[in-house]
DNA sequence: ATGAAGATGAAT
DNA sequence: TTCATCTTCATC
């Protein structure tokens, strides 16, 4: 496996997204396949870069190729990839990886045995990989992290995300399709 | 200084 | 469907 380019990330989330289906993240070595993704961009009312640069979201308005972590309801860490050039605040969600490295290492960290439980979701799987705020900003492409481009073409399902009036007729969500691992099925 | 909401997950 | 849990950010 070869690692990933640098300037992957240097373009719009809405094109990172889809290619990011198939990528191997690995953390401290643990994780496996990414098998679900959401594209996250400036004009999304949902987008915590919405409202303009703020100290937690700093990193978003940053060069490319970066983790961004943030705390989700007080409670969990979620593991974003920052996208396109500084000043343009876009990023990709990883929401779900298919387990495949450090099995045992997740397992205790999540106390939990089955492997569709690990990192079938963006809280889940920061647990699973041990992430924390303390991967806010850090490089992809040194240690801890590392990311593997794939070897082939996987397909890749895709679906409008619920709930949101706003460019409704817009992808923002891909998934491996078929797969068991992801946080929940995939939409259209 | 204060409060409401939140890119979730697990249990009920 | 409810609730845990607490940071963030807008508003006062």
């Amino acid at each position: 496996m070869s690692p990933l380019p640098p300037e992957f990330f240097a373009r719009s989330a809405h094109d990172v997204a889809p290619e990011l289906i198939g990528v191997t993240l690995l953390v401290d070595g643990a994780g496996g396949p990414i098998v679900e993704v959401e594209a996250y961009d400036q004009d999304d009312p949902a987008s915590h870069s919405f409202r303009g640069p703020t100290p937690r979201n700093a990193v978003m308005f940053g060069p490319p190729g970066v983790a961004y972590v943030y705390r989700s309801y007080g409670i969990h860490w979620c593991l974003n990839f920052v996208c396109d050039a500084p000043g343009r605040a876009e990023a990709v969600l990883i929401r779900a990886v298919r387990p495949e490295h450090g099995l045992e290492r997740m397992r205790a960290r999540r106390g939990l045995e089955r492997e569709r439980d690990l990192c079938s979701g963006p809280g889940k799987l920061c647990q699973a990989l041990g992430v924390t705020n303390e991967h806010d900003g850090l490089p992809l492409d040194a240690p801890p992290f590392e990311l593997f481009a794939r070897t082939g073409i996987p397909e890749v399902a895709s679906g409008t995300r619920i709930g949101l009036s706003v460019a409704a007729d817009r992808v923002w969500r891909y998934g491996l399709a078929g797969s068991p691992f992801l946080s929940r099925p995939l939409g259209r």
